[in-house]
DNA sequence: TTGAAAGCGCTAACAT
DNA sequence: ATGTTAGCGCTTTCAA
């Protein structure tokens, strides 16, 4: 059990001042090559690694974001935090992760956690009952005491921040034409988010785009308990009219897979399913589930660049708040060549 | 932007020193009653919050756990993490969130950037990598910096430390029994993981098992590769001898699945399937997937349990290093009443 | 080119 | 019961 070395402690072993020492290794142009090149090796000799809490109490700055997901077994939040992670662990950052769990308490509480100067950033996707509730005075808390803050997927439309999303609403309308092109005349729109924005966004891409096709119908799967969504889906599904499914969110659209199988109505010869979010469920499923792809570790990582660009451009004026990503159809097994 | 108050903003609006208001807020016995009830009342009042930096660099501890995961779009280390978040914020640790892809080297540079101090100590999962070397210095570095370490689930056999697994040798046992009574003779062992330390025990349960019962017949369906599995687990099925399939991950129980659907093999009627790991593809699976339940959330808290408790009885012998959980059978779909 | 000194916010041993 | 003081490890201004 090896003491940590300190400034102090190398700057005695090489007979120099400790703030010497700490400029060398900062290659402080005051600072002579040689110096530095003792230090230097030294330091990595006994292996220094500055402290932390020492830098950040001098610093003003930790270095660290707070994520805050509604959930983590979710292939879509995963994704996402990987692409934040790797991001962040490229430009030195470290990552702190809460779990809201879907709760507004819980994401108040650690909000307020970490609003002392633990972090100095939040990245957020909203609870759903933050969503329900319309309640984010803690999201005016961050901002108001000069922290960090970027929205991403499931945003706040009134608060005025920075959000990274995707296209959700021009994705909708767009597998609508797909489908119209396909052959398909009577859609279902599945889902088991409706109290989501996501999920709000999506379906209204699609109405907006069923209204102008006089000749498409459209129906309406929205239910957030499985049981209840099978049944529903079951009744729909032998009215025997339904010709495609789009389903808003993984879970709705595995559940509609799994409904056809009972049923026994071929996928995708007499009815198309296409799904948001590329999950390894839609990749594993039988056949492969067509998916609305939003590259969600790219989200991640443009979240986390933007949060880092606000650190360091402290002044600059935003041009741009909100970032959209497009979406793209990954055309698997549940959709028609 | 209101200016975040420290214990001296408090001191000077109170009228006394800083110690006083930093005893009274730890209701320290040291202080009176009116005092505390005073400070008290200014702090909450004026939304003071500690310095976590300063407090860390004073008490030269951080309250900070990182965790090292192979993945994190994986339900099982998602549940696992769950736990792991739930109970640290119980007693109010942070997580930092490190993602080692299965490589070494990420690993090994993760531990090394928050061996500084930067955390109290550290909870991991091996990457396939390191547990394909066999190379673990990194580990040994913590135990010697003197940082807590605490491995779940890829554990390494070979080093001192504490480890939280399930019992996989016996539960493969105990599976090979459930099948026999259920008059199945041919055995089939999938898996894409034979690389990992979890793997391999599972694959030892299973076949100690076997060769004790001259009945039973044991195949193996062992490949990494999705192609390649798939292709193998045909010829197998093909050879229609199989009257169980013990999958040893997600992945290959839904691949497994999928390819008694392509062939269209009856289960569980004609063929049984079971595999490891609760996970929400096995859950949306159709028919649903008969699983080893893991408890991987409850493992998670029994890890950071574990860890804490190394860090508050610092000089607590530890008896038992080795904490084993008992995992469970969940019967659903694919095995027979 | 180097060093001395102050201070970030907090705690605790040691006065008073 | 309250206050004084020193110091955790680092950075940075100012002086030498």
């Amino acid at each position: 059990m090896n003491q940590k070395p300190t400034l102090k402690v190398l700057a005695e072993k090489l007979q120099l001042s400790t703030s010497t020492v700490s400029k060398a290794l900062k290659d402080s142009a005051e600072i002579s090559i040689e110096t530095k090149v003792r230090v230097k090796e030294l330091a990595k000799l006994m292996g220094y690694r500055p402290n932390t809490a020492a830098a950040s109490l001098r610093n003003r700055e930790t270095r660290t974001i707070a994520v805050v997901l509604p959930e983590i077994v979710n292939d879509f939040f995963g994704q996402v935090l990987m692409g934040i992670e790797e991001e962040a662990s490229q430009h030195n950052y470290k990552i702190v992760i809460c779990i809201s769990n879907e709760s507004y308490v819980k994401e108040r509480d650690y909000v307020e956690m970490f609003s002392n100067g633990a972090v100095d950033g939040f990245i957020i996707a909203a609870s759903m009952e933050t969503q329900e509730l319309n309640q984010y005075d803690h999201y005016n808390d961050i901002l108001n005491s000069g922290l960090k803050l970027v929205m991403f997927d499931r945003v706040i439309d009134d608060l005025d921040c920075d959000k990274i999303i995707v296209d959700d609403a021009a994705s909708g309308s767009r597998l609508v034409d797909f489908l119209k092109k396909k052959g398909d005349r009577s859609l279902c729109v599945a889902s088991t988010i409706s109290k989501l924005s996501v999920g709000q966004l999506r379906e209204q891409g699609i109405k907006l785009k069923v209204d102008n096709c006089p000749d498409l119908k459209l129906e309406y799967v929205l239910e957030d308990d499985d049981q209840l969504f099978m049944q529903k889906m079951e009744k729909t599904l032998k009215a025997n009219k339904t010709d495609a499914i789009i389903a808003l969110d993984q879970r709705s659209g595995i559940m509609a897979l799994n409904k056809t199988k009972e049923l026994n109505i071929k996928v995708p010869e007499e009815l198309q399913i296409i799904c948001y979010s590329n999950s390894t469920m839609a990749k594993y499923s039988y056949p492969q589930l067509t998916v609305v792809d939003q590259h969600s570790k790219e989200l991640g990582k443009k979240t986390f660049t933007r949060i880092f660009n606000l650190m360091k451009n402290k002044d600059e004026v935003q041009v741009t708040r909100i970032h959209t990503l497009k979406t793209t159809l990954l055309e698997r097994g549940t959709t028609r060549k």
